[in-house]
DNA sequence: CGAGCGATTGAACGCTCTCAAAGTGAGTGG
DNA sequence: CCACTCACTTTGAGAGCGTTCAATCGCTCG
């Protein structure tokens, strides 16, 4: 049913030798991205000791919303999709969370969210009270958290004014910008993007459905301002009319 | 243009001797639910220094999303509105908030959104810079605004999968039982909820027009199950239909 | 009592969805 | 190497939900 597997590393500490999860974190490549930033060399030992490293193949899922939520995440690599479900099927994404991005957020003690993989992907596993631990220990790492929650509280804002006021091409234009700024924001070109994620995928992110967001791409590449390259690059041949077009000023 | 005072009070440190906002905060009614609720006596008198109570007529500015983020705000009576603008003027409400509610996120330093009042309200008033000493004096006030940041990113992911996925009818039904709940954990019956809101403010919180929203609260008016009472109050007269229109199972 | 604004109701339109079929591409086995 | 499969994407035609435009209703406040 799944090539999942874990590399289980807890035993004994030994702080700067040994490999503790999948690599050391130290060598982390999204070290200083993520909350890990907001650690010290010595102070990340004490995390990578409660750590694991997951490798999910695509579509696996992470964790269920009704799950208890006793894990924390970490995205080491890959692309992850977090979504909620209503009891006849229909489906919402919430977004889509890519290297250095965490997730693990509860409401009470189950999830917030359901949690997927979109392609292949590595995450790194805490036990949510080894966590508070750390919270207590180092004051920073809250404030670290904080600032992202409310990172990913404005996100959500932006989220809300697409759903609900947006038409299906400007949806689709803002989407094709945010990945092109997330992109920009780990250090890549700003086209062509990675566009993992199936139209269906888009589609419940979007609000949509598969075949309007279909349609709403061919149009854009029929105007020029997009092209459709292979291994899901999308080139964004013109960034300022998307941005109009993204607010309806056309 | 607007009966908007401050009741200014800054001046000598008094502990526990004056009135030091509208009301010391010894006395507010919403001490204990908000931020505030995480400090001791004594350290309340730190935050109450640096504090100034405003008094908003109905359908006023708080803050613009485009000022500067100087002051953080804790709502002591009334109802406000969040929302976002789309430049030709599309608006979406992205939350309502009442007593004891916190507002102010920032991103970057302007403010994530907008916030007009609904009814007559009363708030505190904070600068942030003040508030940052105040985190770096006492931790579990970090820990309170990052409980309050988690539960207000659970409830825009449930209004994303509502704005996303929800027909006019679910989306009001949810609405109604989102103002019964809120209620509810304020310590006031589940029925009738107060809606103090315009069907525009509804419109624009649910990703609808005023007339949809009229429409279906006709229908359910017609199937009995609310009632329209006077004074923006609606009795809920059947909410586990309610629940089940919710989500869409009917 | 009249003015004015918000809410309600009605009729017609249009964007997006639904249903259906054809096209495309990656992976598999002959 | 090629044919086949299967899943995903694209395209088309028609329907429906919510919108738009417009008129009426009803409450609140001078």
């Amino acid at each position: 049913m799944s090539d999942e597997q874990i590399s289980e590393q807890s035993g004994t500490a030994l702080p700067a030798a040994g490999r503790r999860c999948a690599e050391p974190c130290g060598d982390c490549p999204v070290r200083g991205l993520s909350v890990c930033g907001a650690l010290a060399d010595d102070e990340l030992h004490a995390l990578a000791a409660i750590m694991q490293s997951r490798d999910l193949a695509p579509n696996q899922p992470v964790f269920d919303e009704a799950e208890q939520s006793d894990y924390l995440f970490n995205i080491t690599s890959g692309v992850v999709k977090l979504f909620k479900l209503l009891p006849d099927g229909r489906r919402q994404i919430t977004g889509f969370l890519g290297a250095s991005d965490f997730l693990g957020l509860a409401v009470g003690d189950s999830y917030a969210y359901s949690a997927e993989t979109v392609t292949r992907t590595t995450v790194c596993r805490f036990q949510r009270r080894h966590m508070d631990d750390l919270l207590e220990r180092f004051p920073h790492l809250q404030r670290r958290l904080f600032s992202m929650a409310s990172t990913e509280l404005a996100a959500a804002q932006d989220q809300i004014l697409l759903l609900g006021r947006k038409t299906a091409q400007e949806k689709l234009c803002s989407f094709l910008l945010l990945l092109s700024k997330r992109a920009a924001r780990r250090g890549h070109p700003e086209t062509p993007v990675y566009m993992p994620m199936s139209r269906s995928d888009i589609a419940d992110y979007l609000g949509l459905t598969t075949e309007t967001v279909s349609r709403n791409l061919t149009k854009l590449k029929t105007r020029g301002i997009i092209r459709l390259l292979p291994n899901s690059m999308v080139d964004l041949r013109d960034i300022a009319t998307l941005h109009t077009l993204s607010e309806g000023e056309s």
